[in-house]
DNA sequence: CTCCAAACTGGTAGTTACTGTCAATAGGCA
DNA sequence: TGCCTATTGACAGTAACTACCAGTTTGGAG
């Protein structure tokens, strides 16, 4: 879903669970599987570059327009970002008096879980061509500004600090990039280590390996 | 200059004043300049997206074919980073036994001070810019990774430690991505600001800040 | 069940960034 | 002066998008 306002804007998990959605909107998941399938098994063998929008079109049997409604830009289809509301619920129940870290890591457990299991070999593949194509990881960047946002908002209203705030804009950046680049880490370690175990070396070498001798 | 093999690596500043140089190299560093100062001008006025290569290249006198020969990419206009090897070389200047932060910090002083001499208003409009528009902020922060790696070799050799370890991956991720957020804070507000102070407060926020009860 | 409005779709015709090639030209140098 | 090479412009092409319009499908009201 990411940046669309075509379809609906947190769907997938839930959706497949929830509700007997009507007969459009199954129609709708299911073209959008079909596309992001297609894309992804061209991007396997051609790369992303190599692959042009028509091909993953005419593979799940739609028009090139079809696909941009679906997708505004062939990179959304390797960025997706429906946990972010689910991160920032877990958030918001924190104690304000925790510290940031430690709110960030606990709030995260469920959302990870939930990745994990839905989604674990398409979040390699996707860090795979992330990692291996500047434009691509250009556009996650900015994605993750969004989140950034959130989380400075989250910490805003706890602390009664403004969002433009230095520091506070310091600290939401650091957490996010952080967090980003220990995702990176297990990808490129092919998911075998523990992703929460991660986060938290990272985020303890950041909060207490900045400043020692 | 960036990610180019065209012209030359690290031009600019030095060769302004450094050489004599011949009619051929003159002539190359007048139609940079030409372009560059055409491209901003219409982009103060149209907007980035609203304005195209042929414009930029019908401004500067020069075809559409040259526009691509000196700048790779359109975005490539906006982003600089001709400053790179002198903070690398500040760097590795630091005593070993110094705080990551600390280092930093000074390694920071001399670049910043030439990049403010040098091209400070420049430095603003680009920063308005990137934050305007996406497709720039996303371009420069891929930029922003070959740093990183640059601080992340610097940290891997001075430590010991081999640059695949995550700490010191975290480690040099958080910095570069908060020095970059200070820089962004610094632009909005109008450059007022002492932007030494302002990296060493953002720095030290996320230091000693994140574990903060 | 019927019919209508809205949602969805495909096709067509752009626009723009960017690439490759090739011949002409202009600078540097013997 | 005259040759060699870097620089250039014109041209043709590709691929990612955008705008628009006409035809079909769906969900719901009567």
């Amino acid at each position: 879903m990411t940046s669309a306002p075509p379809p609906n804007p947190a769907a997938d998990i839930e959706e497949i669970l929830a509700a007997p959605l009507g007969l459009r909107e199954r129609k709708k998941l299911r073209t959008r599987r079909a596309i992001r399938a297609a894309a992804f098994n061209r991007f396997a063998t051609q790369g992303y570059e190599g692959t042009t929008v028509d091909q993953i079109a005419a593979d799940a049997d739609v028009s090139p327009s079809t696909f941009f409604r679906y997708f505004p830009t062939k990179e959304d289809l390797v960025i997706s970002d429906d946990y972010d509301p689910l991160l920032e619920a877990e958030l918001r129940a924190r104690p304000a008096e925790e510290s940031i870290v430690e709110s960030v890591l606990k709030a995260m457990i469920q959302p990870l879980r939930a990745v994990l299991a839905d989604e674990r070999d398409d979040l390699l593949l996707r860090m795979r061509l992330l990692r291996e194509n500047p434009a691509i990881r250009a556009r996650s960047q900015v994605d993750m500004i969004r989140s950034r946002d959130m989380l400075l908002r989250v910490l805003s209203e706890r602390s009664g600090r403004p969002t433009s705030d230095l520091e506070l804009r310091a600290q939401a950046t650091a957490v996010l990039a952080v967090s980003g680049e220990t995702v990176e880490y297990w990808a490129e370690h092919n998911g075998e280590e523990n992703l929460i175990t991660l986060l938290e070396r990272a985020l303890t070498a950041v909060a207490t390996g900045l400043t020692a001798h």
